[in-house]
DNA sequence: CGTGTGGTTGAACAATGTCAAGCTCTGTGG
DNA sequence: CCACAGAGCTTGACATTGTTCAACCACACG
């Protein structure tokens, strides 16, 4: 199934020129902050789509921030249901649930081949401690994630599956598209199971409901991916705000 | 409706006697810390159950921590559909999330009148810069709400309705329980309303749900709430581990 | 060539929602 | 003290939504 292959390399791309800064999305950082966080770095990791980043239950002595790639968090039941609780992509960090509380009660899983940023969870402590406004930064991604999870909450709890299935797919591509990451591929990299296990439907279920969306014309299934047609009109249909515009900060 | 009575006062009780310190169930804090949390508190506020203490949209001066009684967060479609995204008690730190990011995203709501502490946004990054162990606190606390509602996703998108109410009245009794809340009581304060528009069933369903969890002697349902007969056969029944025993940090 | 993964479809069935009515409290005003 | 209204709970009949099962298809890959 998983195909587990990583690979460590030492540091590859100097935080001074992350590819990621350059991008509107994220805040402008301080020399300082910026020399700091480069020596909290450790090296980089490079794993395979399919690969598990962390198992549920796990004590991890790291945590990621994704240079490139999609993947997603989940969990599951012991029967095996399994729920997808949000997708990862290039500026996250993972793993800060598990550094500041101790075990990893949510398994992490790489849709594409993904490189990865390596802190140690030791030294978290050094950065509450010498840099406040990044500390700020940590609770602010961590507020991020909550209010992301609210919304998905409020998705799979009170609307339909249309209106689901239209809020996911315009979700992820407000998200990409900020990032820009449709300069290569157009393509989401995710199957129907993944859809279905999101969404808490059946795969044939979501099957007929990204028909209708289809039909709609504003989505195109494609091999190995959703390819959108028309953004606000997914987010309109499911009565979505949309995401913050605002910059935001990352590690 | 609500009935939005609030009192203003000044500080009553002074952190140094705060009744949750002397709990096993949070930590303990440095004299110093003590001195900075009592000189951040602004004074406290009563409100009367049924009122609203944040609205989604506001933009709020300030943040507070639960002393007594209990509310819950919500959010809402614009044609009134309602999700109970997760339920506060005392010691909860509510409106972190407006209070880092801006604008508040959901609301909430008093289910029995409640006493708040008040604290005042602009003085936020104070903390942060001043003591570096209360600002990983701040992290700690918004790690574990996003802790809850992963586990909250997974019970909506995947569990069955039986499941999900079992999962939730055993939710609800653990944290009480660690509070020692139900030393007068013994009833969580809420509607089968509430219970439905968490689960994100009908109230009609709900009510059918709660009557086979009552058949098997897990629960008693009485005006105005529910009574817990068995706590550890509700997890069981929803294949749920429990919260984390360990104590935990507040504000 | 097989074999596997992911997508598609229809039919039978189960879970949950909607509607409508009635019941039991509690609080309120006459 | 009684009548009434409202909130919350209960129940049954029926409609809708979503699931399960069972095929079958198309394509990629070894």
């Amino acid at each position: 199934m998983a195909k587990a292959a990583a690979t460590m390399h030492g540091q590859r791309t100097p935080c001074q020129h992350c590819p990621l800064r350059s991008l509107p999305h994220f805040r402008e950082f301080e020399r300082d902050e910026l020399n700091f966080i480069s020596g909290f770095k450790k090296g980089e990791l490079l794993v395979d789509a399919g690969a598990t980043i962390f198992l549920e239950g796990a004590h991890s002595a790291h945590l990621f921030t994704i240079l490139s790639g999609w993947g997603f968090r989940y969990k599951t039941l012991e029967d095996g249901r399994r729920q997808i609780l949000n997708y990862v992509m290039p500026g996250d960090l993972i793993g800060l649930q598990g550094s500041i509380m101790g075990e990893m009660q949510h398994s992490t899983e790489a849709l594409s081949p993904i490189s990865l940023c390596v802190f140690e969870r030791t030294e978290l402590m050094t950065l509450y401690n010498s840099h406040p406004p990044l500390a700020f930064d940590l609770t602010w991604i961590a507020s991020r994630e909550e209010r992301i999870l609210d919304e998905h909450l409020l998705s799979v709890g009170r609307r339909s599956a249309v209106e689901r299935a239209a809020y996911l797919i315009a979700y992820l591509h407000q998200r990409a598209r900020a990032l820009h990451l449709f300069n290569s591929s157009k393509v989401i990299p995710i199957t129907q199971q993944h859809v279905a296990d999101t969404l808490g439907l059946s795969v044939v279920h979501t099957n007929k409901t990204l028909k209708k969306l289809a039909a709609r014309k504003l989505l195109l299934w494609q091999e190995r991916g959703c390819e959108v047609l028309d953004g606000d009109g997914l987010a309109e249909l499911a009565g979505w705000d949309g995401l913050d515009s605002g910059k935001r900060p990352f590690i």
